[in-house]
DNA sequence: CAATTCTTGTTAGATTTGTAACATACTTAA
DNA sequence: TTAAGTATGTTACAAATCTAACAAGAATTG
């Protein structure tokens, strides 16, 4: 299984994979060939097999793909049988709402704590995770693993916050802030930009068509 | 300025493009070059111009782009000049976050009402957004104007309530269920799957390169 | 157990997307 | 007013991505 030289576009398209994976196995399929899966999936059969044949042939010729062990191989390529430790900067809306969201503990994912400014905030728990007051995150980052930091500050201090992060040796960010962080090339990040998700969506509205 | 076969590629730099030079505006920059631009954003200035003149010609031969028209032509495209009535389905942890969420409005997007069945739920507004009964739901589409139906609603009922909403009228849905909708093939679908974007960064934590 | 069907992995071709290069036109400064 | 400098819009080229086709291997059927 090699991982070199894999497309940007093939590695936003294994989550979709695995997802679809998932509910075949909540519906008890077994097996599955890329012909069925591309017809669910409205995707070609042949990017499907060739995305997949990326990381190694997990088919077999005449019978297809076991849905379970498929299942299994994407998410070890995703990183998924990892556990990784995270923590929230900014306890605000989408904080409280990452907080909240259970399902990505079923996937390794644990939100530890909890940093804001806000006297209001700081002490309060969401499912048990603590706000803690953004004063002491220097000294949690050294004193705790961190795996990923999730930044939902306004824009104006993401940057700064995030910088301060790497110095501390975070090295991956989930971006929620409206800005582009501008860190050093070895640091991962991944943007969720809302408002510039439904741009796409009024443009594609306002193009009717 | 004609609007045929533009590439999804393009139409997700867009606001990319008009975050950018809505910062500049904000720093007084009058004038701006694509070569500028494309170091600040770190992109070729090739790729700029192309992008843009798709659209037309917004720049001018020694002067560059003037970037408040720019940013506004960009906002037209967008269908930033219009406004969108929104409703939002499923009054959970990030329904409420897009509620409080003011900046949308800045855009052109107002949230005008809430729907949910919890009964805890229903009543309670956010921001002036009112959290309504479910059932109430078809009624207030066939009274009022939805431009965009926002799902956050779990996965096993969004397809269905999306269904329906279609069947009322609705065009567009901003979807955060970690599901596909299926819907008619002009209806705009744009989603935000947080589970997979955060797989993405997994899998490049993990690949650490 | 042989023949047929199925489906993969892979190669080759087509399409899309991105980059570089340049002629043209505007700006600026003397 | 003229000459030098800029920077666009566009064309031509390169690279990435997607799709189709097919040979080879496995499963299934009679």
């Amino acid at each position: 299984m090699q991982e070199k030289g894999i497309s940007l576009a093939v590695i936003k398209r294994l989550p979709r994979y695995y997802r679809y994976l998932g509910d075949l196995m909540e519906n008890d399929v077994v097996r599955i060939s890329s012909k069925e899966l591309s017809e669910l999936m409205n995707v070609t059969a042949s990017q499907i097999r060739q995305d997949l044949n990326n990381f190694g042939g997990f088919g077999q010729q005449g019978y297809g793909y076991n849905v379970a062990s498929l299942y299994q191989e994407i998410g070890k390529i995703l990183g998924l049988d990892s556990k990784y430790n995270i923590i929230v900067i900014g306890a605000g809306n989408i904080g409280q709402a990452l907080a909240n969201y259970k399902d990505f503990e079923r996937r390794g994912f644990y939100i530890r704590a909890m940093f804001d400014v806000n006297p209001e905030l700081i002490g309060k728990t969401f499912r048990n995770i603590e706000v803690y007051s953004m004063n002491t995150l220097h000294q949690y980052v050294k004193e705790n693993p961190v795996d990923i930091a999730v930044i939902t500050v306004p824009k104006d201090k993401a940057c700064q916050i995030a910088g301060e992060l790497v110095e501390y040796g975070v090295k991956a960010f989930w971006n929620f802030a409206p800005t582009d962080l501008h860190l050093p090339e070895d640091v991962k990040v991944k943007n969720v930009h809302l408002a510039e998700s439904l741009m796409q969506l009024s443009y594609n509205i306002s193009r009717g068509q």
